[in-house]
DNA sequence: AATGTTTTTATGTGCATACATAATAAATTG
DNA sequence: CAATTTATTATGTATGCACATAAAAACATT
């Protein structure tokens, strides 16, 4: 019987973690309750608790109300990712970061693009393309609609020097978002924008914001090739 | 004043993240304290803290001891996305999943696999390709080396029926992993696997698993074009 | 045997309290 | 005045206890 007692939730999550990888508690077998690890690692039941909890939060774990608790059989490993605004994702990068605009219109969107924003017919919207640097090669373009209904602001802000991306984040409101991956070929005019050559993959990041009933922006972001997005576990 | 008093931490969590959208508390503010808040949100600080410490999980919020709580300036968007089994990944979608295994080998890797698995020179590990399908049509190419010396029960298995990818996840132990997204132009064999034209821009996967010190397995995997990776914000 | 009802039980959570800890602010010292 | 020490304070968390809730299991009824 082991002896050692575990002082904080924290030691008590790494005990937890080390028997399911050692296969201790294999998987889809079902574990002791709460109570009694509490009793054996000589902590509270709370603290059990919450060692359970955040080992359940990474998937690991299934537990459900007086079926207990089992060890994932298919452990759906849940990756967390930080999306930063663009400045600090390179600037973590230990790169220089520059902006360019690359054109600012109020323009009738496409069909596809006003469908999703629910803008109305003839309704123009804010068109913000331009492109982010690291150490003054092209990293990312951004191809953005803003919807001015939703920010009247956007109208008098030119985005020359700060990048809608910044702008929206501290002077928005928003409920939700959605976001996508995915990987797009690069078309003649994104290749020469990005310094690739044409049909080059890139990594793609579209992302819809919205704040309560409205979709306040809509973005494409096109990745220079070779980028990578690395989650953590 | 408010006399609403709020029962359960979700509720709170919900009132926070209210205050947050609506601007009640701005970006860069510092909000009241938790003992504070505590009174008037007509609840315990124990109850308090767990709604300010789920917020903050999101990134909304940023504490520190003592210099309080404030309101995140650029609210570092934390997605988190389930990356299951293959399998599942596609039932989910309410596709029927097949598998196909291309090849398997056992052969002394190139120089750069080699190196990131640490396997010695000359050592052989054992190399297996393989398609998986979505309603009978290529869903993603897995290309994946295995660690023999690691988990040796993999010599015996012809991964014909059951995908290592599956496989891997009921048999082996590991501590932990890295994952990698990023873009990939389709290649002559793999376009022709995957069904899809030379330089097509295919999403990939990249994933190495460890452990302890030894690396269990290393694989890419290429999705079909078209493929889209949608994280929960 | 099929259906509905009650009991049981493991997890989920709230609360009051106590103390730990990090980090700032204030006080002290050379 | 800069450097160092000390006090203060907001968050972080352990604990015991109580009760809520979901869901399985046992039981009863048609």
């Amino acid at each position: 019987m082991n002896r050692v007692l575990f002082r904080d939730w924290q030691s008590v999550r790494d005990e937890v973690l080390r028997r399911i990888h050692a296969r201790d508690w294999k998987p889809g077998e079902l574990i002791p309750n709460e109570a009694d690890l509490a009793i054996e690692f000589g902590c509270a039941r709370t603290t059990m608790n919450r060692a359970l909890r955040s080992v359940a939060e990474t998937g690991l774990l299934d537990r459900r109300r007086k079926a207990g608790t089992r060890v994932a059989v298919q452990p759906v490993a849940k990756a967390t990712l930080d999306i930063a605004v663009m400045r600090l994702e390179v600037e973590d990068r230990g790169q220089n970061y520059s902006y360019q605009l690359i054109s600012r219109s109020l323009v009738v969107p496409p069909d596809e693009i006003s469908q999703v924003m629910k803008s109305h017919t003839d309704e123009k919207l804010l068109h913000v393309h331009a492109l982010h640097l690291a150490d003054d090669k092209p990293y990312a373009l951004e191809d953005r609609w803003l919807n001015l209904r939703v920010v009247p602001d956007a109208r008098t802000q030119s985005f020359q020097t700060v990048s809608a991306n910044e702008w929206l984040l501290r002077n928005t409101p928003y409920t939700h978002g959605e976001i996508e991956f995915s990987a797009t070929a690069a078309t003649p005019t994104t290749a020469s924008l990005l310094a690739c050559s044409d049909q080059s993959a890139l990594f793609t990041i579209d992302r819809l914001t919205w704040d309560k009933q409205n979709d306040v922006t809509k973005v494409q972001l096109l990745f220079a090739p070779g980028h990578k997005l690395q989650p953590r576990l």
